[in-house]
DNA sequence: GCAAAAGTGTGATTTGAATCACAACATCTT
DNA sequence: AAGATGTTGTGATTCAAATCACACTTTTGC
């Protein structure tokens, strides 16, 4: 096994700057936050966050990825985020709570870069155009949380399934000779509980979707879209599954 | 039946005032921001902004009230939100996108102030108070959206039924000796809309919350909260109606 | 390399809510 | 006041997904 890194490489590789929210930043002033955050390194399965705790801060996922769960009442987790590399976590409720809402995960070895509230602020009052930024990216949040409510009032299963393998594309995708193939950070299970369905249901859907030459599982955590057309009807409501 | 009106007491009422967004404006600002605004007036029943089409604006409810929905594949109406007097939106699609993802139709004689795409633009710019506000009542709005979610993962109806019961009983909610008075927004049939189940299932489970007296519908549109605690345990899904 | 653990596929059964189908009210309209 | 229209309550039936139960496979850790 590795070394386990104690420190991330912030500092010298300016990992803001990747980071479309501070884009408006010039080199100086990234370079002079930069410095003021704290950094950490979480290993696979690790707790960035537990629910009902302080908020750690701001939180910038410089490498790695990480999950957001709740635990129902009846025991299943409810993944309600994934944070892939380059996403942030913490504006909306830092904002709102005194305590953190759900729990976050490392799916992987994972680097952050944490800014404390009052550093947030500053950053906010300072610079407005960051706060246009975050307003957007807040709002892009909150299309998906609607699409999704939208979809889950709906009972059927793979309208719900066919937009979650959508945004796993869109997220995790790369195009090779026309099909799009997806690294998925999560599995079967973790999808599942993502969705909201029994992992059973899920499974039996994606065995569906394979034999309706719509997707293709090819390894462990790898997808292969092979009719992105059906799919998006599938999430639409358009087109439905048959036996 | 009365007279309609085509204009607005906005400029000599200041209406931004009541609206909690703006409270870190001066009354000069205030009242510059409040001429340039555009003022209409909808009738019950009349369509705001249709789905599809060009945004209105920043749009602040003067009096009156709105629902947000959306058309389901079949053929259903998906209510996302109800905004009460002194609520806005906008915000989040004039960001987002070219067009509106919902249409938004007043529940009653609404009258509302209109800030253009610039305007509120311009105005974030100038009063980083105002953004920061602004990204506060978003980061709420995404509170609710992610409990609605997790709720909406599991399918026990009478837990989301309780959910959106509370939401009411917070919003519209007045306090008479001991017991909540709630003023609703919406018939069983929108309630059952918004909550995302079949209008009969409402029903039979607001007939179950009244025998458990839990809950009395007096009169049409009227609900009184007789037991709040019972009602949180149920929508946290610690309680179960029995049979 | 082998055992334990984690993840996956598939049938049989149960269950909760949607749907269908009306009857009973309430509320507009004229 | 009476018909029309919209709203609500309740039974019977259907149906999709959860649950249960277990075989099978893959990964992981020592």
């Amino acid at each position: 096994m590795e070394e386990r890194q104690f420190t991330c490489h912030c500092s010298t590789e300016r990992c803001l700057h990747k980071v479309p929210l501070f884009a408006s930043l010039n080199d100086a002033s990234l370079e002079s936050l930069t410095d003021k955050m704290s950094h950490r390194v979480y290993q696979k399965g690790e707790i960035l966050v537990m629910e009902g705790q302080q908020p750690l801060g701001f939180t910038v996922i410089h490498s790695g990825s990480a999950k957001a769960y709740r635990t129902t009442s009846d025991g299943k987790e409810q993944i309600l985020y994934i944070f892939p590399a380059h996403d942030y976590f913490g504006a909306r409720f830092l904002f709102t709570e005194d305590e953190v809402p759900y729990c976050v995960e490392a799916l992987e070895e994972t680097h952050v870069c944490i800014l404390s509230k009052q550093q947030l602020k500053d950053i906010l009052i300072e610079h407005p155009k960051v706060a246009l930024e975050l307003i957007e990216a807040m709002a892009k949040r909150m299309k998906r949380l609607e699409l999704l409510m939208q979809q889950s009032g709906k009972k059927k299963a793979e309208i719900r399934i066919a937009a979650i393998l959508l945004e796993f594309a869109e997220t995790y995708g790369t195009q090779e000779n026309g099909r799009t193939v997806v690294n998925l950070p999560l599995s079967q299970e973790g999808i599942a509980n993502y969705v909201g369905v029994a992992r059973e249901t899920l499974s039996r859907k994606l065995s569906q979707l394979e034999e309706e030459k719509i997707v293709e599982f090819t390894e462990r955590l790898q997808m292969v879209v092979l009719d992105t057309e059906k799919l998006i009807a599938l999430s639409s409501g358009e087109y439905e599954l048959n036996v």
